[in-house]
DNA sequence: AAGAGACCCTGGATGC
DNA sequence: TGCATCCAGGGTCTCT
């Protein structure tokens, strides 16, 4: 599942494998995949264009054209970016094809169709929801404080939400909370300020460790190269229900909050 | 308005 | 062994 860290080290990878090459022809293998304009205006308009920088914003990658136009992708669960020979035969889950003038295929394969395409003027037209970067000034403690002031949804539940802060997927909300110590059932708005100040500090560590690792690979996720990330290993609590708590030894718990499954120590979060 | 739940998808794991 | 069912979760939509 990518999330940010994941979705950042895909795009460093990728882009100097496609900046400034001209793309020649597209090849939409699942029509699915493209969100806006309607398949043949997305093919007419991204023929002959080239990617003349790259940026990201929470778990959308962001790719502007020499144009001016913007291509936006979202990986959601199993996307995958690869740039390889144009001779590879296709995967039987490749759903978009960038052909680029060098002889090589910028391709997107999604095994469970979620991932989708966005061919817009103004990147605002798809990321207008979106909260602070988690490790902008913006993403302050006064910020994150004023957002869960009187919210009675569970705290994991908030830190999944993307109006919030934006980048944070499942893996990262609860290692988050793990070691800001906190119930991932606690109320949003029932966080005193040095909680909050406590999950600040938590969520920017556990990202910037997990960019520093090249994100976590528990099954689909992979970069460029094909090689996994390296933050699996470094996971405290997620997906180890059973295990003991590495702080206290505690067996993990595992509760579900708004249908995700939600892995903490009973005894080590309030 | 906020919160909960359905839905989209596929394939690996599990159960009988 | 083979088939059916469950589960994974990001974002959007609907309903209350």
């Amino acid at each position: 599942m990518p999330e940010l860290p994941e979705v950042q080290t895909i795009l460093d990878a990728l882009f100097p494998q496609i900046i400034d090459q001209p793309i020649i022809d597209v090849s939409v293998l699942w029509e699915g995949v493209i969100d806006r304009p309607e398949t043949t205006l997305f093919i007419a308009w991204m023929k002959n264009r080239r990617v003349v920088s790259t940026d990201r914003r929470g778990k959308y990658m962001l790719f502007e054209l020499d144009d001016g136009r913007w291509l936006v992708m979202h990986l959601r669960m199993t996307g995958e970016m690869r740039v390889i020979p144009n001779s590879d035969p296709y995967h039987k889950h490749d759903r978009l094809v960038f052909h680029l003038a060098n002889g090589r295929d910028w391709r997107f394969k999604d095994m469970r169709k979620f991932g989708r395409a966005y061919l817009v003027e103004d990147v605002q037209e798809v990321i207008f929801k979106l909260g602070p970067e988690p490790l902008s000034a913006d993403f302050s403690v006064a910020h994150l404080q004023k957002s869960l002031a009187a919210r009675t949804a569970p705290i994991k539940s908030l830190l999944l939400d993307q109006r919030l802060v934006a980048g944070i997927g499942n893996i990262y909300a609860d290692e988050a909370l793990f070691r800001a110590r906190l119930h991932p059932l606690r109320q949003g708005g029932s966080l005193s300020a040095a909680e909050v100040g406590r999950l600040v500090e938590a969520i920017q560590a556990v990202i910037q460790q997990a960019l520093s690792e090249m994100g976590t690979t528990l099954r689909d996720y992979r970069r460029p190269d094909g090689s996994t990330g390296e933050f699996q290993n470094s996971l405290l609590v997620f997906r180890r229900t059973g295990e003991p708590c590495p702080s206290c030894g505690t067996p993990i718990s595992r509760i579900v909050v708004s249908g995700r499954s939600t892995h903490f120590c009973s005894k080590e979060q309030h």
